[in-house]
DNA sequence: AATATACATTCCTATATGGGAATATGTAAA
DNA sequence: TTTACATATTCCCATATAGGAATGTATATT
């Protein structure tokens, strides 16, 4: 088998880093495709290439107006992500107290 | 170009839903490569193959014990994703406020 | 030393890219 | 109705899987 496909889920999706500087552009304000293309410096098909993957996967929403094409961040779908990530914090936080007291206890040594 | 490397990065490496089941399991406690298999019901060579892209990426760790190698969740490696969600999350909750406000008016037609 | 156990690695293959180039489609302007 | 503009789609190809099968390697047991 290969690899899942980029529109499979949201996890796929993102892992592609021009995925998520899109994603980071249009956190500020929706915004044309035209304007994507000049704000990411990319080719116009791979922008509309991306932009079809998280469209697919609900990362984001289009209107049309006129001629162009208005996408914005449909952030709810960002939140399994951040959900799945939030079961470990709870290690990490844990992970950084552990480091803070040996650098402690290291200071305590010194004097 | 193909698709980035899983190794490349976090994002890239838990993409893999089966990845994901491996790291919420070792969540729990440090485990050995056959309690995984034994959990996932995944052959052994796919679990170790699992492994050492997560390896790769510093999602887990690795000590020898024997025979056995035990494996743990290095948590600090998901903290990029966690980050990276966070920046959506004033989004998703003005779109849930709005989605309330919405409920709330509606109930107040109703009267 | 021989054998068993626990993992890792290699080889194979179908499949899904992501980018570049070219082209198609849809809408507005002249 | 041409023409221009904005975006989407198609074709091509090098590349990287993920799983299955087979095999290699390290350590412990007998």
């Amino acid at each position: 088998m290969a690899r899942a496909a980029t529109t499979s889920d949201a996890f796929n999706a993102v892992a592609e880093p021009r995925r998520r500087d899109i994603l980071n552009y249009l956190a500020m304000q929706e915004r044309s495709v035209s304007d994507i293309v000049d704000a990411m410096e990319m080719e116009q098909p791979s922008v509309s290439k991306h932009l079809k993957v998280l469209k697919d996967v609900g990362l984001v929403e289009v209107r049309r107006e006129g001629r162009q094409m208005l996408y914005k961040v449909n952030a709810m779908a960002i939140r399994p992500l951040h959900e799945w990530t939030s079961t470990f914090e709870r290690l990490w936080k844990h992970q950084l107290l552990r480091i803070k007291e040996r650098a402690e206890a290291k200071n305590e040594e010194k004097k």
